[in-house]
DNA sequence: AAGACGAAAGTGGTTGA
DNA sequence: TCAACAACTTTCGTCTT
C-alpha cells in the first residue's frame, strides 16, 4: 500500500515538478517518483466544476509555454524561447516572483529538447500507468506486462493517432487477461477519463497488431474475485470452480458473460454451504446485474442436477 | 419489508449479406 | 453499410419468505 504524505513542503521538494500529475477523478497531486511509486502530495478538496480545465494535458500544455504535446509534433510544440533578459514585453524590469519563474521555464525547455520523441511518449505512457495502477492497486507484475505491451505497439508504430491513456488501459486490460487477474472492461473504464468503447477499440487494434496471445477469460477467475469481495470462504470457491467446470462440461458457458456465470456458482455455492448471499450482492461483486445471475443460476441448476438446500 | 422471480422493452456489439 | 441477432441491462409488477 501506498502512503499519504503529510508534509506536504518537504515533498514538494523531493519531488521534481515534472513528475506530478494530477489526478482529475481523485482530485490528488500524485508525484510518481524513479521507481514508480506514487505519493500523493495533495489532496484537491475543493472540486468545483471549474477544475475540468486542469486536468493533466492542460497541466502540461501550461507548464511547457507550447502546444499541446502530441507524438507527431517533432519537437515538443515549443515555438519561442524564452528571452533571458528579466523584462517583460513592455520592457518592465519583471517582480523577483517571476523572475523566479522564467529561470523555471528556461530549465523546463532545456530538458524537453533532449529525448526524442519516442522516449517522451513512453514517459508520459509511464505516468499515467502509474497513476492508473495507483489508482486500481495494481500489482508490479500487471504495471510491467502493461508498459511492455505499450512499447512494442509504440516501437512498432501502433499508437498513431490514438490518446494515450485508452492505449495503457487497453495495455493494462490486455495485461490482466494474460497474467489471468480479472478486471472487467467496465472497471477499468470507471479510472480512466476514457470511454469503454474507446479503450475495446484500442485493445482489439492492440490484440490484432501485436499478435497478442491472450488466453479466453475463464470464469473460474472470476470465482476468486467474486468470493473474495463477498468474504466467502475456500469451501465456497472450491465449490463453486467445481460447478463451472461441471457447466463446461454440459455445454452452457459458450457466448456468456464469464462474470456473469461466475456470479452465479457463487451464488449457489454459497447457498450450498449455508453462507448465503443475496443476488443482488453477488450480481454487484461481479459487475453483472441480477437478472443475468438468475438466468445462469437458472441454467446452472437445470442442467447440473445441482440443488441448493430447499430450506 | 426485503429478496427472488420473470416478462418486456431497450442497449451496444457482432456478424453476414 | 445496413439489418438481423444474441447476450445483457433496465424497469417494473408479482410472488415468497
Amino acid at each position: 500500500m501506498i502512503g499519504y504524505a503529510h508534509e506536504e513542503e518537504s515533498e514538494h521538494q523531493q519531488c521534481p515538478p515534472d513528475r506530478v500529475v494530477f489526478d482529475e477523478a481523485s482530485g490528488q497531486y500524485i508525484c510518481i517518483s524513479e521507481d514508480g511509486t506514487a505519493y500523493v502530495i495533495e489532496q484537491v478538496l475543493d472540486q468545483g466544476p471549474e477544475w475540468r480545465a486542469f486536468d493533466a494535458e492542460e497541466r502540461a500544455r501550461k507548464s511547457r509555454t507550447g502546444g499541446p504535446i502530441s507524438p507527431e509534433s517533432g519537437s515538443a510544440g515549443v515555438s519561442s524561447m524564452i528571452d533571458w533578459r528579466d523584462r517583460d514585453a513592455s520592457g518592465r524590469k519583471l517582480s523577483p516572483e517571476r523572475r523566479a519563474e522564467a529561470s523555471r521555464l528556461r530549465r523546463w525547455q532545456i530538458r524537453a529538447k533532449v529525448p526524442d520523441s519516442l522516449e517522451r511518449n513512453l514517459q508520459q505512457a509511464r505516468d499515467i500507468l502509474n497513476v492508473l495502477a495507483f489508482k486500481m492497486g495494481l500489482i508490479q507484475v500487471i504495471k510491467e506486462r502493461a508498459l511492455q505491451i505499450y512499447r512494442e505497439a509504440l516501437e512498432k508504430g501502433v499508437t498513431k493517432g490514438r490518446a494515450v491513456e485508452p492505449l495503457i488501459a487497453a495495455a493494462i486490460y490486455a495485461a490482466c487477461r494474460i497474467e489471468r487477474l480479472p478486471r472487467t472492461l467496465d472497471e477499468i473504464a470507471s479510472y480512466t477519463k476514457a470511454s469503454k468503447k474507446e479503450i475495446a477499440r484500442c485493445y482489439r487494434h492492440l490484440v490484432k497488431e501485436l499478435k497478442l496471445k491472450v488466453p479466453v477469460a475463464d470464469p473460474r477467475d472470476y470465482v476468486h474475485k467474486i468470493a473474495a469481495t463477498l468474504g466467502l470462504g475456500g469451501k465456497v470457491v472450491s465449490k463453486a470452480i467445481e460447478i463451472v467446470t461441471e457447466a463446461k462440461k454440459a455445454g452452457i458457458v459458450a457466448g456468456k458473460d464469464p462474470a456473469g456465470l461466475a456470479a452465479a456458482a457463487v451464488y449457489l455455492a454459497a447457498q450450498i454451504y449455508g453462507e448465503e448471499r443475496t443476488q443482488k450482492e453477488v450480481a454487484a461483486a461481479a459487475g453483472v446485474t441480477e437478472v443475468t445471475v438468475r438466468n445462469r443460476y437458472k441454467e446452472l441448476i437445470q442442467h447440473l442436477k445441482i440443488r441448493p438446500p430447499t430450506s
